[in-house]
DNA sequence: TGCATATAGTTGATAAAATCAACCACATTG
DNA sequence: CAATGTGGTTGATTTTATCAACTATATGCA
């Protein structure tokens, strides 16, 4: 059992995974930072996205995401919508703008899959995700995302 | 075929990966941030490593790297020799206590790789690296690490 | 050889990203 | 209603990274 090159493994599969990633938002001109831009898709996957949970998603103070979600505001990218459930708290929407780049996003992330298992059959690729949730699931202690 | 799971699989794999990895780093009190530590694994990698080798291989600017390594320099992890090939450029070498740490991180890995393994037979583990290695190449356009 | 150009590394000035602490408005508990 | 907790914002500060300029050495070529 190569212990040794899992982590080998794992490292350059998602180094490589990335790379592919940023080129894909390089030549599509999203003219977005990284953490802009996982924002913006983290609002896109939670109906009830409020600032509070972006922060805890991507592990950063909130005080960062205060300024990043307002460079969004600022142009235009996503909104703020008064939350009925409380008052001290505002929903974040995607705009028009905002759900095009996360169009984008993902068609650039789906290339980037199928490149990937270009060549892989079927049931390489279910063993893969197998394997891969297990492990996950071995470690994860933590809180997903 | 789940085209789409396989982005979130990787995308959770890592991250666990790597929070295993950041807990291990904590728990073990080892005091440098990420960077400085990867700037070590560099050095231990390659027994010719030089500032630009690193600036190369992390995709960083020279800049900082030129800052990262004064500081292991300064606080006893590196050192620094004359490279009888080039005289503009010089070896770093771990000392003693970077060793050290080294040796840690690779335990911390260890660990953070039985973890994972735990309950996967040598056959999926196999089967695993295999699938991955498939799809660096697919996607490797890239000069790799 | 000697000049032009390239490269390794350093430094200073800045920019960008993140954190901390203090604060306001509202919520929740009792 | 008081006390305490939470979502969000702001200002000060720290950390991390980038750019541009510079030194010293290297390399290629007339």
């Amino acid at each position: 059992m190569p212990t040794r090159a899992i982590n080998e493994l794992l490292h350059s599969l998602s180094h490589s995974y990335k790379s592919a990633l940023r080129a894909g938002i390089k030549d599509q001109q999203i003219p977005l930072p990284i953490t802009h831009i996982r924002a913006l898709k983290g609002i896109h996957r939670n109906a009830k996205c409020t600032a509070q949970s972006i922060a805890q998603r991507m592990q950063r103070d909130k005080a960062q995401i205060t300024r990043v979600l307002n460079e969004l505001l600022e142009e235009g990218y996503i909104s703020k919508i008064a939350n009925p459930d409380d008052r001290r708290s505002q929903i974040l929407r995607l705009s028009d703008k905002g759900m095009k780049i996360v169009t984008q996003l993902n068609a650039i992330e789906h290339k980037a899959n199928k490149a990937m298992m270009a060549n892989l059959s079927d049931e390489d690729m279910r063993a893969f995700i197998r394997i891969g949730n297990t492990m996950i699931d071995n470690i994860g202690t933590d809180t997903a995302q």
